[in-house]
DNA sequence: GCATAAACTTGCAAAACGCAAGTTTATTAT
DNA sequence: ATAATAAACTTGCGTTTTGCAAGTTTATGC
């Protein structure tokens, strides 16, 4: 695969974790999955309350780019989006949780955090 | 926990997922931690080998934050380092694996990708 | 002792990100 | 009916991160 080659098609080669960062190697577009998952989370104003504070303008690409990749659809008009995981998506679930279980071992007080958000999630 | 905290302690909230982003959420970290653990690679000139093209200023600051992270260290002379997982960093490999298995879903070719790297490996 | 290799560092241009403010259409309240 | 609020963005701009090429320094091999 030559570098002309890794520029047109966006991959940096056919390795499939190297492709999987390709399309989710970022600090937000997970998050958005998650709160697509395990938070309920459905519209973009939904997006924008999460604890970690992602801008406008990137939760607007992150949100095109997902649906481009196949990850999520939105039903509604356009002023009244709906997001929703496709099954490409709902397949990011082992990732996240895997992430999870990592980050619930290294961080303290992460689990703390898990029981807050659960708590308002009901 | 205030925008200030976040900016201090290098974190954007108390999620698991989120906190494990903050470390090895980019396009590169997992990718060095992918050629220790499949490939033995241990070297810095082994990882710029590595058929994605990372350039030298980027694998050098990798290399450090992932030491600074606690996920490798390294043996031997400044000149003739040679860099390992810790424990912290084995614990990595769940989270390999299920991005693995994403893209080797998704992405045709990849698995034959890991036959040749394989063949390459020995 | 000379050439090659390992492990970086530096400089600079391009891309991505973060923040604040503004825009447009839809819904809710009076 | 109209005014205010909210949803879903877009735009502009300064900062940060990335990518690429070239250069540096010390160690090894011949």
């Amino acid at each position: 695969m030559t570098k002309a080659d890794k520029k047109h098609i966006g991959k940096r080669s056919g390795c499939p974790l190297s492709c999987s960062l390709d399309l989710v190697g970022d600090k937000w577009s997970l998050l958005i999955i998650r709160d697509m998952m395990f938070f309920g989370k459905s519209t973009y104003n939904e997006f924008l309350d999460s604890s970690e504070g992602i801008s406008t303008n990137i939760l607007s690409d992150r949100l095109l780019k997902l649906t481009e990749e196949g990850l999520i659809t939105f039903s509604g008009t356009a002023k009244r989006k709906k997001y929703v995981l496709t099954k490409m998506g709902a397949d990011v679930k082992p990732i996240l949780e895997s992430i999870g279980m990592f980050g619930a071992k290294y961080f303290k007080g992460s689990k703390k955090y898990l029981a807050e958000q659960m708590k308002d999630f009901q």
